[in-house]
DNA sequence: ATGATAGGTGGCGAGA
DNA sequence: TCTCGCCACCTAT
């Protein structure tokens, strides 16, 4: 099965087969009981005295583990070695984290020989001399091992492969052929990607993650319970690398498999962070003087979570410092006591050093695996970090902000990014171990709001009236005690709107379902990495099928390499006319990359849009449209980096004639069929399951919405897949069709197209029926669809009234039904009143204008009733 | 670093 | 003062 993180039929069943293993089973059987033994002693921090904790294995001896996040380290000793994080079963039937330490992981880098080698398995070397394959091997492997111990690399194998390359590199053939597959560890360096040899002309995969190898070698697709067959040793407590309760290690790579046996997915623990700060405005940043913490230890990750107030799963703690060296106000120490008579719910500390210490304690103690809150990955997070590095927290309290041990602060980029763009990577390093869940992106990414403050949000979405404190009047609160009550209740009251929020969203099974379906980390999911997300997919995809995918490209020096890029890659520089042109070519590109991104020309052209006819129209307008265009094309045509031929001048390629489905229209099948399948099992199923099945239907949903996305990838400059030859064949075939449509219904039908834009078009019916009009849609739907295999067209609207003023300009009374009911709704295309850079006034007023418009009255009526609202606007403003 | 291009609109400054 | 081109911003698809 393609994705085989989603488990569509039955998939709660099996509780994993507790304890022991079979005493003739494995050889790892008895490590494993010692690690068990060592795990007693281990898991110091979260168990009670006397109370030990021993984990739960499979039947044969494996140990099950349910995974959620990793990371590995790009620099420094220990690069190369990777840190899984999830949740493991102990014997109580609880879960505990764990961090498994994965080692030995080994670089694997493709040699490409020069020479076609595609004639009959035998190795055409330079067209002079042919070898057979073991003799060009020969040669080749003898070659390559002096470049290697070159470059310091004493240690590897070398066998040679069948593998596929389809994409833009010009120095590498196109298809399949026999490459060297060199692995050697990590340990030592990448070679260098522009490396070349007498018999070979490239190398790929040289500065491949560890973790990127790891995870599509091991086909991992997201959260998922793995197996581990062999764990060689488990660290105690001072030896442990993480802050997880327990620790183990993995040797081999290879050990680690998806687990075969379905099991429940396992509740996590949430922690909602609200701050609240003062600016020092010597130093222009800004200080905590209160952490509100909310935690919900049993959110459910494969359904919506329902009952999460319920009583004994929520508890809270907001701590509070004093302002510089004041004393807390008069009555404060009264609150206090009230307020922690029965639980600590409130913490006082005098400084801002201790307050900290007190929240990592605090998060490390809840054992937290997932940090939530709104625009905590632009704010709280940055603020938390720097003010740690400021107070001097020592490393071994802030570290526990994430999951592994750390004596150095990674280099935190300036706390003045941009609202909303998300966490810089030294901010991700430190939480690494613990995922990000911020509601502000979230939302950003799932809803259509006006604003995304919490403040609306709340209002919207959970109904709820948020009190805001601006943040000039926080130092203000510490006057009285009442106030600084209030204080540390809107603290409280913003991180459980932020958590209510994630709940109500089912933000935590979207994204988990997300990361499946794409088989991307989850927590680059939460960050909304949607270009990423693709390329995952399309990374397991390829490799699946033995394609040498292209190699990641580092950010580090990439505006060097852009214009660098630029050069090799371009097409449009591959012309012989003359070297001046080409160097100019380059010149200019690299213009645009030093002035920045703010300045970027279209790289090719996209969707037509048709002038509109423009004018007030009374009769029934029909709106069809091609479902998922762009999607359906790569589809419909066999568009695929396997069957599309580009052609050497940068021209837009032709279709391919290939009858072999190539791999990105298999993808979209795949994607399509398991929507489909879905939504049938969501008719014939009831109860916890079709919440379930809910969620992976609204994940497939906007997965499809996404499958726009692996267009956006082909077309995107810094895309791994970048391929703009593919992209621009898309939507040429895209103009093509919309106008062959518009020819067919102007032609051949005898209707008027007034308006269409890039896959949809609007056909004047001239008809005050509606069962007609909608008749006539259907025919002309069935006469288009008839063209075509896998595009559909549908009837998207029918328009009672419609004002259409310019191009992506227009509104229209729309016809709908419910219920067997005919009711109307406005719909409002780029005008003034749907943007927010126009004040509200001129959104009233054009509101007011367009509803007398399309009334329907009389034309006289209209005008006079417009005029004299327009002098109330006049009077009105001349008052003000 | 954080899918695409097409298109409308107001603001701004240069130049007539 | 007017026009024009450029830019930022936001939207449609």
């Amino acid at each position: 099965m393609l994705f085989s993180g989603v488990d569509l039929e039955g998939s709660v069943k099996e509780e994993p087969v507790v304890k022991k293993a079979n005493d003739s089973a494995r050889s790892a059987a008895p490590i494993l009981k010692s690690v068990r033994s060592k795990l007693n002693v281990g898991c110091d921090s979260n168990s009670k005295p006397g109370e030990s904790s021993s984990l739960l294995l499979n039947s044969d001896g494996s140990l099950p583990f349910y995974f959620i996040d990793a990371h590995e380290e790009l620099y420094g000793p220990n690069s190369g070695i990777i840190y899984l994080f999830g949740k493991v079963k102990e014997a109580g039937g609880t879960y505990g984290s764990c961090c498994a330490v994965v080692n030995n992981m080994q670089r694997c880098v493709y040699v490409i020989p020069n020479g076609s080698v595609r004639c009959k398995g035998k190795w055409d070397f330079k067209g002079r001399v042919s070898l057979t394959l073991q003799e060009m091997a020969s040669v080749l492997k003898k070659e390559v091992k002096e470049k290697l111990f070159e470059q310091g690399v004493l240690n590897f194998t070398m066998t040679p492969v069948k593998r596929s390359y389809v994409f833009e590199r010009p120095d590498i053939p196109m298809g399949e052929q026999y490459v060297l597959k060199i692995t050697y560890p990590f340990k030592y360096s990448a070679l260098p990607p522009d490396l070349k040899g007498e018999h070979f002309s490239a190398l790929l995969g040289t500065n491949c993650r560890a973790l990127e190898h790891f995870l599509i070698k091991r086909k991992i697709t997201g959260p998922s319970w793995l197996s581990f067959l062999k764990v060689a040793s488990c660290s105690s407590a001072p030896h442990k690398v993480s802050w997880c309760k327990f620790e183990v290690t993995v040797d081999d790579p290879k050990e680690v498999r998806i687990s075969k046996v379905s099991m429940q997915i396992p509740p996590v623990i949430v922690t909602s962070i609200n701050l609240k700060t003062v600016i020092n405005e010597k130093q222009n940043v800004n200080e905590i003087v209160s952490a509100s913490v909310i935690n919900c230890c049993k959110a459910k990750i494969d359904s919506p979570t329902s009952e999460w107030e319920k009583p004994g799963l929520l508890k809270h703690l907001t701590i509070v410092r004093k302002l510089e060296e004041d004393i807390f106000p008069m009555g404060f120490e009264k609150e206090f006591a009230i307020r922690n008579a029965k639980d600590i719910t409130l913490s006082q500390e005098s400084t801002e050093a201790a307050l900290l210490n007190r929240l990592f304690l605090k998060i490390y103690n809840l054992d937290t695996d997932i940090l939530v809150g709104h625009n905590i990955s632009g704010f709280d997070l940055d603020v938390l970090l720097h003010r740690a590095q400021a107070c001097q927290v020592k490393s071994h309290m802030w570290s526990k902000i994430g999951c592994l041990k750390r004596s150095a602060m990674p280099k935190l980029t300036k706390a003045d990014t941009i609202y909303g763009s998300g966490a810089s990577r030294g901010i991700m390093t430190c939480t690494a171990g613990r995922l990000i869940c911020d509601t502000y992106l979230c939302s950003r990414d799932l809803l259509k709001e006006v604003s995304y403050s919490l403040t609306p949000l709340a209002k919207t979405q959970l109904n709820k009236d948020r009190r805001e404190i601006a943040s000039h009047e926080i130092p203000k609160a510490f006057q009285s005690s009442r106030s600084l009550m209030e204080l540390v209740e809107c603290g409280e009251a913003d991180a459980r709107l932020s958590m209510e929020l994630m709940f109500h969203l089912s933000i935590l099974p979207l994204t988990r379902q997300l990361s499946n379906i794409s088989g991307n980390l989850w927590g680059k999911t939460l960050q909304g990495a949607r270009a990423q997300g693709v390329e995952n997919l399309l990374l397991h995809k390829f490799h699946a099928y033995k394609y040498i995918v292209p190699d990641n490209i580092p950010t580090r020096g990439k505006n060097l390499n852009f214009a660098k890029r630029r050069l090799i890659y371009s097409v449009d520089g591959g012309n012989v006319d003359n070297l001046n042109t080409r160097e100019i070519t380059s010149e200019n590109d690299l213009q645009q990359v030093n002035q920045g991104k703010r300045k970027k020309g279209p790289a090719y052209s996209g969707g037509l849009v048709l002038e509109p006819k423009k004018g007030l129209y009374d009769k029934y307008i029909l709106l069809l449209d091609f479902n998922s265009l762009y999607p359906s094309i790569i589809r419909e045509y066999n568009i695929c980096f396997t069957t599309v031929e580009r052609s050497a001048d940068g021209s837009v390629p032709q279709l391919p004639s290939s009858k072999m489905p190539g791999i990105l229209p298999e993808l979209l099948k795949a994607l399509v069929e398991r929507r489909e399948k879905v939504k049938e099992s969501i008719k014939t199923t009831s109860g916890l399951d079709l919440q379930q099945l809910d969620i992976l239907q609204q994940a497939l949903k906007l997965t499809a919405n996404r499958l726009f996305c692996i267009y956006g990838c082909l077309g995107y400059y810094n895309s791994r897949f970048y391929a703009k030859p593919l992209a621009e064949l898309i939507t040429s075939q895209g103009r093509e069709i919309l106008q062959s449509t518009v020819d067919l219904v102007q032609n051949d039908l005898k209707m008027e197209v007034i308006y269409g834009d890039t896959d949809s078009i609007m056909i004047n019916s001239g008809l005050d029926d509606v069962k007609k009009s909608k008749q006539i849609a259907s025919e002309v739907i069935k006469k288009v669809n008839k063209k075509y295999e896998y595009l559909v067209t549908d009837l998207d609207a029918m328009f009672k009234r419609m004002l259409l003023l310019k191009k992506k300009k227009y509104v229209a009374v729309k016809v709908q039904f419910k219920d067997g009911k005919q009711y109307e709704v406005v719909e409002c295309k780029g005008l003034e009143m749907v943007r927010r850079d126009w004040s509200l006034l001129s959104k009233e007023v054009g509101d007011f204008c367009l509803s007398q418009i399309l009334s329907g009255g009389s034309g006289e009526d209209v005008v006079v009733s417009i005029h004299n609202s327009l002098m109330k606007v006049q009077k009105e403003m001349r008052k003000g």
